[in-house]
DNA sequence: CGTCAGCTTGATTACTTTCAATTGTTGTGG
DNA sequence: CCACAACAATTGAAAGTAATCAAGCTGACG
């Protein structure tokens, strides 16, 4: 039978043991005042945190879980346009431009997010400058980011994009103790959505990658066992 | 003979008939900071304003010409990322987190370019917050942008993509007086850069949507007949 | 008016998707 | 614990799309 849902106690902002380049220019009474009014919420594996199309009114924090945000293309192919872990912050750019959003956010394992009410968030923007500008560069990081995959979905081979999607995956949730296997769990179908392909094409990829033996693979866990190689073959010309 | 440089007056700030959605929440003094410390800079077509890799010092505003942002990928093919018209700001994104250019701005036509000097820019995201608000929502809308062109890239087929790459022209720079033709022009190459595909697949897009009747060609001027038409060839399936 | 760069076209090749069929895995209920 | 259903992974073959290669063509400019 299906697990239900672990009672977790979500400690307040000021003791999150997550590591967060969003919230670290607050001071503790700044953070104190989005603790108290913050609220949790559990999202079950597969739900949605947030629907293209809908309005923003909250800020999400992921305390524990992982998170992806894709897009739906015309024809209902899903690209996944960013991953997220415990710690990071979701959903700001469309609460900052007011706007709805334009991509929808998955829990890809049972995930526990804090949301921060939005009045709250343009409170703080306006009263910290130095958060404003904690947020600017992150805005720009993410901007580089996207500009940067662009780049790789048009000019590279299918195999370099799945090369690319591990070395992100990697990036992003690391590895299992081993320091070889990657500390996530996708379907092939999600792989080829991150590299804008075909699950038939990634399969065939992995198996090239592990032929050439810079992967192993074993069900859906996927081991990384020749680092530069994997990175040279993201970068290859061909 | 090649048309020499133009001597063109640059205007003070206030006095600039460029629309501008970046000072717009700027007071007159703040204008005038930058108005007196400003330099203006020549770039003929085809120079480079900023390059990849290098350090950015200063913040860019465009005051008469076309420029495109680019990147070159490991086999030297050229990607567009975004064009900028007289009132753009360029340069912005690197100069907020304070790293490395990682694209190319190149003069399209003769232009001219009013640079600002960091600290100057830096002095006024701390001191006005409504001023880093709005730097944050136009962070926000590329970051929107530039997540949706990679979705076109990666689903639509190269006349998707050229309908879409003519849109943006559209978009960007507008019809001649007589509100059919795009007031840009570019090579066949350029636009290929733009759709992340090669100059013939270009030319064959391109005759495909004449042959539709959405677009008439001549020579290097573009004209959009069938807007909705091209509008729909840009979302279609297949 | 010759040259060169950009444009165009056709033929070939390479890569990727699509389709179809099979096997493997997992969760569920008897 | 087994059997089944549903879903995921895999493989092979065929079809389709776009890139590449190889000529010509055209038009702008010195």
């Amino acid at each position: 039978m299906k697990k239900e849902k672990e009672e977790i106690i979500v400690p307040s902002c000021n003791n999150c043991n997550n590591s967060n380049v969003f919230f670290c220019s607050l001071s503790c009474e700044e953070m104190d005042m989005i603790s108290t009014t913050k609220r949790e919420n559990f999202f079950k594996k597969d739900t949605a945190i947030f629907t293209e199309g809908h309005y923003a009114k909250e800020l999400f924090c992921l305390f524990s879980g992982k998170v992806k945000l894709s897009k739906i293309g015309k024809d209902g192919k899903e690209q996944i346009i960013r991953f997220y872990k415990n710690g990071n912050i979701l959903g700001y750019r469309s609460l900052l431009s007011n706007e709805p959003y334009h991509a929808t956010a998955i829990a890809m394992e049972d995930s526990y997010v804090c949301m921060i009410k939005k009045e709250r968030f343009f409170q703080i923007i306006k009263e910290n400058p130095k958060f404003s500008l904690n947020v600017i560069q992150l805005l720009s990081k993410e901007l580089k980011d996207a500009e940067q995959h662009l780049i790789d979905v048009s000019q590279k081979t299918v195999k370099g994009r799945i090369s690319e999607a591990l070395l992100l995956l990697m990036n992003t949730f690391g590895y299992l103790p081993d320091e070889e296997t990657l500390d996530i769990k996708m379907t092939r179908s999600e792989i080829a959505d991150i590299a804008g392909t075909t699950t038939e094409s990634t399969i065939r990829a992995l198996a090239q990658l592990k032929d050439e033996r810079l992967i192993r693979l074993d069900g859906k866990s996927i081991a990384i066992c020749d680092l530069k190689g994997l990175i040279r073959s993201a970068n290859a010309f061909d």
